[in-house]
DNA sequence: CGGGATCCCGATAGATACTG
DNA sequence: CAGTATCTATCGGGATCCCG
């Protein structure tokens, strides 16, 4: 036991790791566009400003937390504008920024891609589990 | 309480909105390729095949678990292909197939554009947390 | 209206140990 | 070598309550 044992090495393999994926731009953007809403979000708005309700209402299932918290984060990005009005009752609108709106291209190549190859997928997951009972 | 609440609504929203996500190949997508290990995965293959511990080392803090499970999804989805050749000790290789050539491409696409836009992101988060201690 | 704060739970990543 | 089985700790996400 005197040397590094296997565990430790892998322990340490996974520290530096996850400060390469930390860093890693690539991984920082999939982390961000596969939340669960942020696609959502970023759709919702590419037709215009909306407000906070009314995303809400468009998103139709996102709890009130859950939405807030991809909003903040996406405006901590520099991904969509927060504008508040103060008039009463409170108005506060949403919309994207230029790079919001470039995401949104982003996204829709992505879409593009999973629409195109869907049928592919869903008949190699069909074959795959005929095979495998 | 005779009528519906809000809770019951958002609930119904929630579960309806829940079956349009799986049915939407986007979001399938997206959450294949965000995945922690899978764009990694499909990276390494990109140069050709590898056996099933080389992958592991060059992940490097990949549990033998999560690196198998993530295999076998990408396998089923027809991304990577597994071949076993019964030699002894057992070899198995994978790589990537036509159609996970074919993803890498969109990964690749989405690296540029991190790399093109995560100094802004970056610029955006700094001005962000300096405004609000 | 637009949120912040708090509690709680199920899902899941990962460590560890074992096997064909 | 290439996995599988099991257990546990963590944590995202939702519900709920409350405030400006």
């Amino acid at each position: 036991m005197a040397t590094t044992t296997a565990a430790q090495r892998r322990e340490q393999a996974r520290i530096e790791y996850d400060a390469f994926i930390k860093g890693c731009p690539t991984n920082q953007l999939l982390d961000r566009i596969s939340d669960k809403w942020v696609s959502l979000v970023v759709c919702a708005l590419t037709t215009g400003s909306m407000r906070y309700s009314d995303l809400a209402r468009k998103i139709a299932g996102v709890s009130p937390k859950m939405l807030t918290q991809t909003l903040r984060s996406l405006e901590r990005d520099g991904i969509v504008s927060r504008k508040v009005t103060p008039s009463v009752p409170v108005r506060v609108d949403y919309a994207l920024t230029p790079l919001g709106t470039n995401l949104s291209c982003l996204l829709a190549a992505v879409k593009d891609w999973a629409e195109l190859h869907i049928e592919q997928v869903n008949k190699a997951r069909a074959l795959y589990d005929a095979e495998s009972p």
